[in-house]
RNA sequence: GGCGGCAUAGCCAAGUGGUAAGGCAGUGGUCUGCAAAACCAUUAUUCAUCAGUUCGAAUCUGAUUGCCGCCUCCA
């Protein structure tokens, strides 16, 4: 069965072929680091690593690239603000980045070029549209001419005609076209800057990506990724730049992942609803984050409230009790479980339509129920049966791999839930046991009332207990 | 103004030509001393509205309405 990709490009899904057999170049933009990353990257990020996962999952040998855009107007503007050198500044949020990303359980791509390691790499790009009289130096600025690449817009869907008529530009009287944008900026006093055959200076946004994704994945390669915003300009800048330097069609695949929204409004500076990555892990497990992430198909937009995240924490919470109700009652190591099931098929079924996560959880689900169902007939386990959980366990946990979410022991994921709560709620862990030791006492000697009255006032201090064939178990309220 | 997207039950959300996945919430039931958890049943003759194509449309076409994004830094 063939993965089908949505391409920006084209506008439809295609039949995903790659340009070498087996092996997959993918290159996706990252981060401009001069401040904390926030939801709207994690789902960016988590997106193609789930992509990324997926594609490893089917065979195919991955070469991922993300870069840092490490060297930028807003690095320097924050720097000069925090009285601080541009390098120091990035260099911090990489580590914070890093930070983040990992907690996310990111795995990380097969390489993260920075900018400014990439000079050289930048001036040869930048020459080679020179020479080719496509782009042309003015005080030691140089600019892409888009007049010269007849395919500009082609990505977008704009054609130049029509955004001369009402966009807002600025007017830079040297430039040929309005819309000719900076591959290398001259300095200005105070500036970082790297030599060049125009003078000192540093490259302009988009160029960075040309140089680094024909550094480590050629000159054309299969998957461009990003957040839709990126479309237009940068992405369609890339492609002048690339397509116009090396003669060649640059990226396959163009695939863009939709934004988040908070509370049905789109994250801004002037509504100051920026929700950090580093806040949001406080709060909610970073399963929990990825779960709730990849509940929608990923070109859609997707809503952060207390509601959505609360419904993230009840599925994932249902999938690891019923994995560990499975290992409680079962032996999942057995070897039933190395072919591939009807669970994992449906799975790769649902990813191979364009990376559709929100349905691959539907059939995760489905699966759950199925289990549930299994486990609560009071027949004896026959081997038969045992051979069915094994298979359906061994597919939840490939599934779970690709997701990045329930990787945990789930014995594990619920301790450190509980004693995050513990942690924040004030709760007295001995005053539980005990309460439930004379629970347990009152009901062996058949007193409801007094055994009620104990989960009573557990009740009141937060806590839910379950009473198990194995044993009373108490978790925290949601 | 230009370009693009979306509209599916109380809520979230898959589904892009063959008769509406899944989750949350609700209701009834099984289980339980009672609960909790789990399971079962139930919840859209219908997919913003109107018209068209088709044997057949939530899915395709056109129009209308409403919401959103990009065009300026942005994941």
């Amino acid at each position: 069965m063939a993965i089908r990709i949505y391409n920006t490009l084209s506008g439809r899904k295609e039949n995903f072929e790659t340009i070498k057999p087996d092996k997959v170049s993918m290159y996706v933009c990252g981060p401009t680091v001069y401040d904390s990353c926030h939801i709207g990257h994690a789902r960016s990020v988590v997106v193609f690593d789930v992509i990324a996962r997926y594609l490893k999952s089917q065979g195919y040998e991955v070469k991922y690239v993300r870069n840092f855009t490490d060297i930028d107007d807003k690095i320097i503007n924050r720097a000069n603000e925090l009285n601080e050198k541009p390098a120091g500044l990035a260099s911090r949020y990489i580590e914070e980045f890093h930070t983040d990303m990992d907690a996310l359980y990111v795995e990380r791509p097969s390489y993260e070029p920075k900018a400014t390691d990439h000079i050289n790499q930048i001036i040869d790009v930048i020459n080679r549209l020179i020479e080719k009289n496509i782009a042309y130096e003015i005080d030691g600025d140089v600019y892409f001419s888009v007049d010269k690449f007849k395919g500009y817009g082609k990505l977008s869907g704009r054609k130049l005609e029509d955004m001369e008529a009402g966009a807002r530009i600025d007017i830079d009287k040297r430039k040929k076209n309005p819309f000719d944008f900076a591959l290398w900026k001259s300095t200005k006093p105070g500036e970082p800057f790297w030599p060049s055959p125009w003078g000192n200076g540093r490259p302009g946004w988009h160029i960075e990506c040309s140089a680094m994704s024909c550094e480590y994945l050629g000159e054309t390669f299969d998957i461009h990724g990003g957040g839709k915003d990126l479309i237009f300009p940068h992405h369609e800048n890339e492609i002048a730049q690339s397509e116009a330097a090396f003669g060649k069609a640059f990226a396959k695949y163009w695939v863009h992942n939709g934004f988040v929204n908070i509370n049905h409004e789109k994250m801004s500076k002037s509504l100051g609803n920026f929700l950090m990555i580093k806040d949001v892990i406080k709060r909610y497990h970073p399963e929990v984050v990825r779960f709730f992430l990849l509940s929608n198909h990923y070109r859609s937009p997707i809503d952060f409230t207390d509601k959505a995240m609360d419904e993230a924490v009840v599925g994932l919470d249902k999938i690891y009790a019923l994995l560990q109700r499975l290992s409680d009652n079962t032996d999942c190591s057995g070897k039933d479980g190395n072919r591939p099931g009807d669970c994992w098929n449906r799975f790769c079924e649902a990813m191979d339509d364009d990376f559709n996560t929100a349905k691959g959880i539907g059939i995760i689900f489905d699966t759950v129920r199925q289990l549930n169902k299994q486990l609560d007939q009071k027949t004896t386990i026959t081997p038969d049966i045992t051979k069915i959980l094994q298979i359906a366990y061994a597919d939840l946990i490939r599934t779970g791999q690709v997701l990045g979410v329930f990787c945990l022991d789930p014995v594990k994921y619920f301790e450190s839930k509980k004693s995050n709560a513990i942690g924040k709620l004030d709760i007295d862990e001995i005053a539980i046991e005990k309460l439930i030791k004379e629970r347990i006492e009152a009901r062996k000697a058949k007193n409801w009332a007094k055994a009620d009255e104990a989960r009573d006032r557990l009740s009141d201090m937060g806590i839910v207990i379950e009473d198990r064939p194995e044993g009373t178990i108490w978790r925290i309220k949601e």
